[in-house]
DNA sequence: CAAACCTGGATAAGTTCTGTCCAGGTTACG
DNA sequence: CGTAACCTGGACAGAACTTATCCAGGTTTG
C-alpha cells in the first residue's frame, strides 16, 4: 500500500509547466524540469514518458523541443496522474483463496460474483479514485502562495 | 499502489473464525485456517500475528490452543483487518521536492503547512480508510450464501 | 551536418514482499 | 512430571518490484 514516489515528482511537473505557460507555451526541456526539483534526471524522464503516453503532456523532439501540457490544467486531475504513473491496476487483486482448500470440491456456480471483500475494497478504491478525480492541477497551482510560481518563471528565462 | 495479499488471507480468516463461533468459541489452530484455504501455514501464522498484535484475534497458547476473534465479528471493520496487516503508513509519502532545487533559496516560512498535492491525497486516503471502516466482517460473512459457512463448520469438526 | 531534445529498451542496485525455519515459551493431558 | 500441541519472535533466503543509470536510435533547428 505504497504509492510510487514518481507520482509526486509528475504531479509537481504539471504544476510547474502549467505556471510556465501562464503566456506562452514553449515546451520545457526534461532536464530543466529535473534540475527545478534537484531529480535525478534520467529517471525523470522515464516518468513524464509516462505522462505522454497518458495523454497528460505533449513532447517536442528536437532542438528547443521539451515538454508542454497536452490540455489545460483545469482538465487534468490528479487521478490522471496517479494512473499515468502508477498504472491503472487496483490496489487490491483477488487471488480467489475461496476456492481452494475446503471449497476446491464445491461447484464453480457457488462462486459466482465477486464476493463481498472484493467488492468492499473495489467500492472503497472507487470513493479514493473520485475524490482525487475531482482535484485538478489548475486547483492545485492556485493554491499556492503567488510569489513561488514568479520565482519559477524567473528561474525558467534567465538561462 | 498495490496491496499485500495477506489483506486477502487475513480477511478470510476472520470471517471464518466468525463461522466457526457460531456456537461456541474454541480456538482454532492457524495450521488449519492454513489447510482450509490451501496457504503456506508458516507465512499465513505470520499474517495472523499481525491481527493478534492489533488486537483484533485472540490467541491461545498450548495443546488445544489457537485463535479466535477478540471481539464480536460487528465491531470488526475491514479497515481494521488492512491496517492491521498493512501497517498504518499512509499510501503516499510527500518528500518536500519543493523544497530542493530552485527554491532551496527560499525560507522556510513559504512553505509551512502541507502543500496542495499532499492534503489532496490525503484527503482521498481519508475517503477510503471511511469506506473501509463502514464494512465489518459480521457484514461480510452474512452476505456469503449460508452453505458455504454450513460446509465450513463440518469440514472443522471432523477432524 | 552538429547539437539539443525525445523515445525505448537493457541493465544494475536497493528495497519490499513472500515464504521458510528455528529456538524459545505455554498449556493440556496422561 | 514429560510429552505433544500450540503460539511467539527473530533470522534468513528468494522473488518481485522500485529506483536509477545508460545507451542506441530518431527528430528537429540552424
Ligand atoms: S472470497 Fe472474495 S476476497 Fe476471497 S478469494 Fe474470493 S473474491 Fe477474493
Ligand atoms: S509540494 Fe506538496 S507534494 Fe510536493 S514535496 Fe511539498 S508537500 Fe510534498
Amino acid at each position: 500500500m505504497k504509492m510510487s514516489e514518481g507520482v509526486e515528482w509528475a504531479a509537481h511537473v504539471c504544476i510547474l509547466l502549467h505556471w510556465l505557460q501562464a503566456d506562452d507555451a514553449t515546451p520545457v526541456p526534461a532536464a530543466r524540469l529535473a534540475e527545478a526539483y534537484d531529480l535525478p534526471a534520467p529517471y525523470l524522464v522515464k516518468q513524464v514518458q509516462a505522462l505522454t503516453r497518458a495523454g497528460i503532456t505533449e513532447s517536442v523532439s528536437g532542438v528547443r523541443g521539451g515538454l508542454r501540457l497536452a490540455r489545460p490544467a483545469g482538465e487534468i486531475t490528479l487521478m490522471d496522474v496517479v494512473t499515468a504513473v502508477e498504472g491503472g491496476a487496483e490496489a487490491f487483486a483477488c487471488t480467489e483463496i475461496r476456492k481452494q482448500g475446503m471449497n476446491a470440491e464445491r461447484p464453480a456456480s457457488d462462486f459466482r460474483g465477486p464476493c463481498g471483500i472484493a467488492h468492499a475494497m473495489r467500492q472503497a478504491e472507487l470513493a479514493w479514485r473520485r475524490h482525487l478525480a475531482s482535484v485538478t492541477i489548475a486547483a492545485l497551482a492556485d493554491a499556492t502562495p503567488s510569489s513561488v510560481p514568479h520565482d519559477a518563471r524567473r528561474h525558467f528565462s534567465r538561462a
